[in-house]
DNA sequence: GCCGTTTTCGGCCCGACTGTTTTCAGTCG
């Protein structure tokens, strides 16, 4: 099994433990583990298990290690085929209805017999819920909302989407006069490629107006919780938006915990009790003594002040720690060393090279997309449409392609845009793996990106090494979207990474950071530790239309999640190194 | 189940909201 597949396990058995209702600390190992195993690279694995070292990785003890072992070498795990047989499918999907979590699911399956969610919903539209000692009628209703509106509440959302709904509330939080501040944090704010949900700090003295204004929001659909320092409303598009009012004095403390994760959280309050301290989004206290960290933060006798995040972590010896960066990924110890990376930044991005135009499947002409592009001040652009073989994206024929690359040579000898144009193509990567243009055509351009179009579902190794074989063609400049994945809609194609990581290191190709939010593959979780090992990246909008390139704003936040810095990104260098780049192939 | 310059046993991050209670459990983040 490889190592996700593994930590999927690993979590499942958490959750039916929960269901069971063991000690929720265990059952917090077992996820715990997954993550570990999520965070290192396959081989790296490998390596441990072979080496019988796994015991060595904090998180992972002899229960652990002995599990992880058996499903490395076996696929199987006699302990997870035994639990998954002794709990009924239907209260592991209960778990996904707000409101229900594996203390009340056991209430209502051991009292009722209730087994499915179907069994769930007519046990609520009898009443027999309501009956139970700890339920009531609201429950009830909860519950059947819950199951009806189980998809849309489920689901999560792209990034951009998310972000598009989130900035005209913070814009309007900020002017109304009871607030001084006002952010979005959660992880909309740490660029995570999808959001569960939106997440609002603000700093305000009077409270009730700012609620009332939050909770008319248009669009609001339903308001699911309104107290004096917290509201909740559900979108119609199934969005939930958390408000989080707190005093002035306390905003840093509230946005730094709701900005999360909750690993790097977690993290961060073990620190503090190293230090004596007791860190909430109430405030940094005194851990001895008596009375709650809200009790002491209000009392104001001994909190640690601070009137912005950069002060929070200096009050435990750490550097501001970019919000990009807060997945307990090693962050904390890099602040601490002060070997955080300056991470890249939209302002430092020059130009672009995936880009189509309406001679493949763009929205765009040529001359549109140049003029879009000097708009934002971008040095250069490069244009790279599709193939041949792409026909269902009128890919280019040959004679097609060089009457571009005319055109284009001729766009930049007119002098017309200050931006100057690169001639590439997107060339599909062909089943095993030869290109869609022979060398000759391939010669003639200023850069040729690789990708897959086709035969998504070879095996992982078929996948692998055709993959391979176009990164060796001497033509070859960069690999675009190496999985092929859409967000919250088709799964990547399966690859080996480090194998193909290494074949680019070894061959001088850029993989791309394909900055569609759709897409955003290679994934963040890759990056840095490609780049440590050489790897270039190209952040890369993939932009069928004028708009489409401002996806790179996307595409910034994902590579600052992967620890880039712009020394890592060609895209960050001014036109003459990338001519000096490209001259050079 | 994991972990250890207090501990090999006894902790494990902390607080708000809701709905059910009449002081609190469960859920959520």
């Amino acid at each position: 099994m490889t190592k996700n597949e593994i930590a999927d396990v690993l979590t499942e058995i958490g959750t039916l433990l929960e269901l069971k209702g063991e000690n929720p600390f265990k059952t917090r190992a077992y996820q715990a583990g997954a993550r570990v195993l999520e965070s290192m690279e396959q081989d790296e694995l490998d390596t441990l298990i072979r080496e019988e070292r796994l015991k060595s990785v904090k998180g992972i003890g002899d229960a652990l290690a002995q599990k992880i072992g058996e499903l490395h070498s076996t696929g199987r795990l006699e302990f997870f085929d035994k639990l998954k047989a002794s709990i009924e499918p239907g209260l592991v999907e209960m778990l996904d209805v707000p409101g229900l979590g594996p203390k009340k699911i056991k209430a209502i399956h051991d009292q009722l017999g209730v087994t499915t969610i179907e069994g769930l919903a007519s046990a609520c539209t009898d009443g027999r819920v309501a009956a139970l000692a700890g339920f009531g009628e609201k429950s009830q209703e909860k519950i059947l909302a819950g199951i009806r509106n189980r998809e849309a509440y489920g689901k999560r959302h792209m990034w951009w989407e998310a972000g598009a709904i989130a900035t005209p509330i913070v814009a309007g939080l900020r002017a109304l006069p009871q607030v001084s501040q006002a952010e979005a944090a959660g992880s909309l704010r740490r660029g995570l490629e999808t959001v569960g949900d939106l997440d609002f700090i603000v700093a305000a003295v009077d409270v009730a107006p700012v609620v009332e204004w939050f909770v008319t929001q248009p669009g609001v659909q339903e308001i699911t919780a309104r107290g004096e320092t917290k509201a909740s409303v559900r979108f119609v598009s199934g969005l939930q938006a958390d408000l989080r009012l707190v005093p002035p004095e306390q905003f840093a403390f509230a946005l730094h915990h709701f900005t999360g994760s909750k690993d790097h959280n977690v993290l961060m309050r073990q620190r503090a009790l190293a230090r004596g301290l007791s860190l909430s989004e109430w405030g940094l206290v005194p851990a001895e003594g008596e009375g709650t960290a809200k009790a002491k933060a209000e009392g104001g006798a001994h909190g640690v002040k601070a009137k912005d995040e950069t002060a929070l972590f200096a009050a435990l010896d750490l550097r501001f720690i970019p919000p990009e960066l807060r997945e307990g990924l090693g962050e904390i110890e890099a602040a601490e060393a002060g070997e955080l990376p300056r991470l890249i930044e939209l302002a430092d991005l020059r130009g672009a090279f995936h880009n189509h135009t309406t001679a493949s499947d763009g929205r765009n002409t040529l001359v549109e997309m140049t003029a879009a592009a000097e708009a934002l001040g971008w040095e250069y652009l490069g244009i790279a449409d599709h193939s041949k073989s792409s026909v269902q994206a009128k890919g280019l024929s040959e004679e097609r392609l060089a009457a571009q690359v005319a055109e284009i040579h001729a766009l930049n000898a007119s002098g017309r845009f200050k931006t100057h144009v690169f001639t590439g193509t997107e060339c599909d990567i062909l089943s095993d793996g030869r290109l869609d243009y022979d060398d000759a055509m391939l010669a003639t351009l200023d850069y040729v990106v690789v990708s897959v179009h086709a035969a998504f579902t070879q095996s992982s190794a078929d996948m692998t090494a055709r993959i391979i074989r176009a990164i060796e063609n001497p033509y070859t400049t960069m690999l675009g979207h190496v999985t092929g994945r859409l967000l919250l809609r088709r799964e990547g194609y399966q690859v080996d990474f480090t194998q193909i990581i290494d074949a680019a290191i070894a061959n001088d190709v850029i993989i791309e950071l394909n900055a569609s939010p759709w897409r955003l593959d290679m994934d963040w979780r890759h990056w840095r530790k490609a780049a440590e090992r050489g790897l270039l990246c190209a952040i890369n909008p993939d932009a069928h239309e004028t708009s489409g390139l401002e996806h790179v704003r996307a595409g910034i936040n994902s590579a600052r999640k992967g620890w880039l810095t712009r020394e890592h990104v060609l895209n960050a260098r001014p036109l003459a190194e990338v001519k000096r780049a490209f001259g050079a192939r």
